[in-house]
DNA sequence: ATCGACTATACGAATACGTTATAATGGACA
DNA sequence: TGTCCATTATAACGTATTCGTATAGTCGAT
């Protein structure tokens, strides 16, 4: 039994004759008439009685029919929901992500990707960078971003290395320079991540190196938390390029010498093959962490 | 997309390997290759990723499968729907029939017929000779059993003519006779069926002919409520020897001369063609009505 | 009787199907 | 490292299916 024959059953079944079901079909009667002539002596039922030069449906056409449509329609469905998934419109999309990133630009970059896929599943998942990193080991997501160094290294893991900048309160005196040194910041009230972040451990040994005093008042666990702090006039701060744009809004930001280098890597599952979604968010991803 | 390429994709994602589903499938390895490979084509999707040789269907492979299966599926009841309906155990078989028959021999019939037909609906619907008549010219039933004359005649008629028997309660003197006449039965109680009745008219003119007294004691519409009376021991009668055949157990049945005649018919819608199962019962009845 | 609308059959070309033979790939193991 | 084993992919080829055109047959209506 095959598909082409059922659908020119159903065609033959919804407009009484071949010739019309033909024209519908767009294909020649004579291509019907003999599709028909299959389909009864495949079935072994007699589907039409020839009376007048006309087709009748027998009743067992009738009942034959509503499985006929069912099964068609079925088939219909997964070409479909084929198209869908490879337009992307279908499919699920889990992503993990550390906290800086799932607040902002993930979502914003998400949503922009989702439009016009109704069907697609979307799922953030935000963690602290370890933790995702186990959940891409433990296949639980599509695609996960974290910040680096890891515990231990990934394959599949693209990364991407930004040179942090300094941040200054709208009005601050520093503004006017074009670039900021740790000696310039010698005893200025300091905003920056905790003890235990590779950032602190740069900015530590950068004062050091320049001979300049490094005066926090404060640390954070986000970048996105201490730009608010900056906001608020309670300090400078530095903070990375890319990920945290959004929340430096308002603020001034300027080149830090020497170089406080921060990471952040896309990670793929490694046993399974990436869908296509996840591919092509991956890219829109890259692209976003590139610029 | 075709079937065959969705049962080769399903029995791949079942099993694993192409050498695998070949052999489930009963066909070659290179042919389920160039399947998916045209499955894969058709619908633009990769449904597998070739790493070390082997395959591993990708996320994309695994959402269309849902599909996939469910269209298969569908096809395969479609084709099971198929071998039910041509052999008769799926269908509805509607019977409109007159009394007499409706209550013991077409039951009978009917309950053997549909033995090992689990999905066959069946319909009795018992109406007088003239009712039957106007039900099955408006298509409403596949089968019909009326008496004749009907007021008008139908085509799709077959008609079945009997001679009726006289019957005796079991120790009636008169049954050491081999044939009954109307002069043996000269006064004698007699049970018939009503005066508008063929048959009432018909014994009338034989019991004048032959100048008996008929002596008539009860009017019944039914031979079977005849058949009850004359067991009671009320008087003799009349009955067909073959629809009302299970009326007469216990009961002296003789010929009856001069010729009474009783006829009835299967009758046929006209302008649908009836069902395969339709044909099938009514072969089953002719045979019994034949008797 | 003829026309019009329809179905069935014959035949040929393109396509699909499925086979065998064979190449290519990669993992396992000595 | 090389060899064996299991797997997939490709090529070549015969057969079946599909679908077109041409044409004949059938029936009802005018």
């Amino acid at each position: 039994m095959r598909l082409r024959q059922l659908e020119c059953f159903r065609a033959l079944m919804l407009h009484g004759t071949m010739t019309r079901a033909a024209e519908l079909l767009g294909m020649s009667q004579p291509g019907i008439s003999t599709m028909i002539a299959g389909l009864e002596h495949e079935t072994g039922l007699n589907l039409f009685v020839r009376r007048g030069g006309r087709l009748q449906p027998t009743p067992e056409a009738k009942l034959f029919y509503v499985e006929a449509a069912r099964a068609l329609e079925a088939a219909e469905n997964a070409s479909r929901v084929a198209a869908e998934i490879r337009s992307g419109r279908r499919g699920h999309l889990a992503i993990a992500a550390y906290p800086s990133i799932s607040i902002n630009l993930l979502p914003r970059l998400l949503s922009q990707f989702a439009r016009n896929k109704p069907e697609l599943q979307i799922k953030i998942i935000t963690r602290n960078s370890a933790t995702v990193r186990e959940l891409i080991s433990t296949q639980q997501f599509d695609l996960a971003v974290a910040e680096l160094p890891l515990d231990y290294p990934t394959s599949h893991m693209e990364v991407f290395s930004y040179d942090c900048m300094c941040m200054l309160p709208h009005a601050h005196p520093l503004a006017k320079l074009k670039q900021i040194t740790p000696d310039n910041l010698d005893g200025v009230p300091f905003v920056t991540l905790f003890r235990g972040d590779p950032i602190y451990q740069q900015l530590a040994s950068a004062f050091s190196e320049y001979g300049a005093r490094w005066n926090v008042v404060a640390e954070t666990e986000f970048f996105s938390t201490a730009c608010q702090l900056v906001a608020e006039g309670r300090g400078v701060g530095i903070v990375d390029p890319v990920v945290s744009k959004p929340f430096t809004e308002g603020l001034v930001v300027r080149p830090f010498k020497p170089r406080i280098q921060y990471q952040v890597a896309i990670l793929s599952p490694t046993h399974e093959a990436p869908s296509q979604v996840a591919r092509d968010f991956a890219g829109q991803l890259r692209r976003a962490l590139r610029t």
